[in-house]
DNA sequence: GAGGGTTCCATATCGCTGTTATATACCGAC
DNA sequence: GTCGGTATATAACAGCGATATGGAACCCTC
């Protein structure tokens, strides 16, 4: 019952949006009543907050699918197109996670995401790709390059650019961080070019 | 009568967030019945786009104070920071400004932002600093900058980082992009140091 | 100054929302 | 078979956005 009700949960907001996710809407969808929604969970809040741990855990499935190379330059820019592609499949399991207002002392489901950019620049460091020395905080690059992820999502979902721009933005963007960490421009060149081709298919 | 529940309405926003921001609650701030609500705006809905024009006007004026100088790069910096100040002086009208979903066909009253920093890039490749036959679309690096800047302020909102910590980084990322965007190290860094200091008082 | 038209707002109401109190049905343990 | 607890249905509450209706205030014309 708990994981029908996420799944529908989940699928009134890709659909219909924030707005139609009400208690009536949502038990109607499973064919029970209201009560069924506060006997799993206490409140709508926490429908919306296992909905965006649904979707942390979906986008944490797919980055785990990419391989990892010995380009790590080239796999940070696969993540990046990753974590794009995955904002534009699901627009509205984007807002759920990042751009709405999360509860109050809400523990993130996402901190584990971060962690693993913080792993990924790390190994750019330690194949002499960025400059270590140079970095202004403890994890100031990550947080910069999860900047750069999530403006370029809300760009995209603010349609303000065609996808397929937004994709090429994104890859130059990379670039240029990559340069401006340290990195040779023609190695930073070719190994975003690697990782640009890729469109994986939207689930 | 309009203005003065444009005021109301900020001000709610502003303290109690956007879940307060009702009818009734609206009506009550200026001491009318919720029908002076629909007279002067036809729903809540443009209320909220009235406050987020007036929120635009606000940060538009904050811009305009910024002096130009000879060095475009420093200007970058000086209206990166102040963007950044803004989204932390007032994180509500923020996020009604570029977070919480605008209506769907509403004409964007932001749009305004975004020529000033074609306008700034622009600047920065007549100087010489940033590299023209570089970019990759039309508008494709005023459009990184201002991934850099909301990203930096919704980070900021997310408070995972001090506020001091934030004007720090985003100082970085706007060094990290001039030198990938083509500026010269040294220099780029001379221009974002001069910028970084003058903290604005908080409105 | 009086009339007529228009604009603005208060009252009351509708259908919706999240949430809860109450009561019933089910289901395993003894 | 009966008890105890859990899960669900029904019905209700306050609050929400929105609207229909009616009255009050204004302004222009004569």
């Amino acid at each position: 019952m708990r994981t029908a009700l996420i799944d529908a949960a989940a699928r009134i907001l890709a659909t219909d949006g924030p707005r139609a996710l009400s208690t009536r809407r949502l038990a109607a969808e499973v064919g029970a009543s209201t009560m069924a929604v506060y006997t799993h969970f206490g409140s709508m809040d926490q429908v919306r907050h296992a909905v965006r741990t649904e979707g942390f855990a979906r986008l944490d499935a797919a980055l785990d699918r990419i391989p990892r190379t010995d380009d790590p330059v080239a796999d940070l820019t696969a993540d990046a197109l990753v974590y794009l592609d995955a904002g534009l499949a699901d627009p509205e399991m984007y807002r759920a996670m990042f751009v709405d207002r999360p509860p109050p002392a809400d523990t993130d489901p996402g901190s584990g995401l971060f962690q693993r950019l913080v792993a990924s620049v790390r190994r750019c460091i330690d194949a002499g790709r960025f400059d270590a020395a140079d970095d202004p905080l403890p994890l100031g690059w990550a947080a910069e390059i999860w900047t750069m992820q999530h403006g370029m999502v809300v760009l995209a979902l603010g349609d303000v650019l065609p996808t397929d721009q937004i994709r090429f933005l994104l890859a130059d963007m990379t670039y240029r961080l990559a340069v401006g960490f340290g990195d040779d421009p023609t190695a930073a060149h070719r190994s975003v070019r690697k990782r640009r081709r890729p469109r994986r298919t939207k689930r």
